[in-house]
Formats: C-alpha cells, structure tokens, sequence
DNA sequence: TTAATAAAAGATAAATTCATCTTTTATTAA
DNA sequence: TTAATAAAAGATGAATTTATCTTTTATTAA
C-alpha cells in the first residue's frame, strides 16, 4: 500500500508525536530503535519531514526531532503521505493507464475510486492527535 | 497499489477475456500492442497466469493465449492479483507491523481493516464476465 | 575557543522490481 | 519430415527503491 520509506515515515512520526506531550527532543538513534528501522534510511526520511515542516529538528546535544504539541491536531497522516509518496495512491488508475479518469474510465474506474475515497478520508480524517493521546498503548504496539 | 507486474497482468487478462465470445486465441503481440504493455514482459507474466490455470495457452501457429467463456464468471479479479501480487495487500500492515493484528493492532489497524476489506470484496466480487460483458466500451479505453 | 553531540548533506552500495534478449519446445500446414 | 509459428524457459540487463557510510554544519557546555 506504501512504500518502506512512508511506513517508516509514518511509524517515525507517530513516535515522535508522542513524545510532544513531554516536550522532549528525540534522536534518531532512539527513534529508529523504537521504531525497528534502518537508522540512517530513517535519518533521510525525516530530513524529508523536517523540509517540509511535518516535523522540526535542532541540531547539536540536546538536539533532536520533535513536533510542537500545539500541532498535533494539525498534522493528518495525508500530510505525511503526500511529503513521502506524493499522491500517487489517491489518483493513480488501479490498472495502471495514464489516461483513466471520469470521462474516459478504465473498466475499473468506478470502484476504484470508491475505495480510494474511503482510504483518502481515513488518512486526512486521522491527526497525530488522535494517535498520540492513548500513549501507553501505542507506544507498547508500535514496536512490534 | 498494485505492482506493474499486476497491473499488466490484470489488463492483458481483461482483454483476453473480451475474445472469449468468439473463442479466438490473442498473441502475445497482439496482446502487448492492444494493452500498451512491454511485450517480453507481459509474456513472462502471461507465463506464470498459464501456469496458474488463469488463462490457457497453446503453442505453435495458430496457438495463442485463451479463456474458456464458461469460466468468464469463475474468474475474479482477486485470483489475478493473488497470483501476481500475492495476498500483502490484504493482509500487510498499514505501517509495514510485522506483528500486527486484532489482538496486538497497530494504532491504525483497525481503520485500516475497513479499507482493505472493501478492496478484497469489490476484487473478489469482480468477475472477468462483467468486464468483457460491455466490450467496445471495455476494449476502446484499456488503450488508453 | 575547544571538544562533544546530533542533524544535514552527499556519495555509494545492495536489493528488488521492471524489462529485454536468446534458446528451447510444442504445434501446424505444406 | 520440414519450415514456420508461437509460447516456455533461461540468462542477463536497466531502473528504482531501499539502505549504508562519510563528511559537513550547527549547537552546546565546559
């Protein structure tokens, strides 16, 4: 459904988020432990995040990645995936064609985008709010 | 959301189909250029559909690939992909969790169920003889 | 201002997916 | 039985994705 990058990604920051509540910098030793994940691969796709303000990051000690807890309801998981796989999943023609869309459907057209809509809305429906509030459980889950 | 290999698959098995009614066998050529898919490869993936009793084939002149009309309606989407992609997108983690499921979910397991089910069915619930049922229509966008 | 820390940036490497080319096997008609 | 046709099988190559390693830049405390 998304590519290793945007799992990891994803996971990265739900962890990071929950650590909003603290208002404590993670580094990406800790995250990509937490997280099960290449450090370094993981270390490039936050760079990512960070350009384009998912997340934030100081350098140096007491450095690392974090997000401001006022923006936890701000951030959807859309905004994640849009950074790390564009929107490819929301718009692409499941059979692959480049011209498929309402006025020249592919014979899967209609319900492809039935589906597409259910997972668009889920994933701009779902904020790093919501999955950072029950801490103890997510936390437990997400390593494994 | 499908692999390449998947989506040339599902697109040559859909135009295969469509002959099914006047029991023509298609070549490969034919099949490639009809579809706009890379010929070589398309025969590799056509290859392992044969193998898997999705479609038939046989050799020689006059030879060619085939469906038997009967089976148009036996024959869903799901069993295509379930050859060519395998089962990860039914099954597979949203977050790429190795370990997760209804009893240690991932914080976005559940939402995610939802949304692949509704793909399992609308595959499994599509059968070849609905989309070769409107042919002209079927045959003239998978071109583009 | 120096040493330590941690992310950013750049280069490179491994693995996987996507794709092609060549040889072999089966089938048909002449 | 031979030549032609078309898929099967195997080997190889290109592109993309995934992953690592090294160097640079920013920040902090001593």
């Amino acid at each position: 459904m998304f590519s290793k990058t945007c799992e990891y990604g994803l996971r990265a920051v739900i962890f990071i988020a929950q650590q909003a509540k603290t208002n404590e910098k993670v580094g990406i030793n800790t995250i990509s432990e937490a997280i099960d994940s290449p450090q370094a691969f993981t270390a490039k796709i936050l760079q990512q995040l960070t350009k384009n303000k998912i997340i934030e990051s100081i350098k140096g000690p007491y450095g690392g990645f974090f997000i401001d807890e006022k923006r936890l309801n701000k951030i959807a998981l859309s905004n994640i995936v849009q950074v790390l796989d564009g929107d490819s999943i929301y718009t692409g023609c499941g059979l692959g064609l480049h011209q498929c869309n309402d006025k020249k459907p592919c014979p899967l057209h209609f319900k492809f985008i039935e589906i597409r809509e259910n997972l668009k809305k889920m994933l701009e429906n779902t904020t790093l709010l919501e999955l950072s509030s029950d801490k103890a459980l997510a936390d437990y889950y997400l390593k494994n």
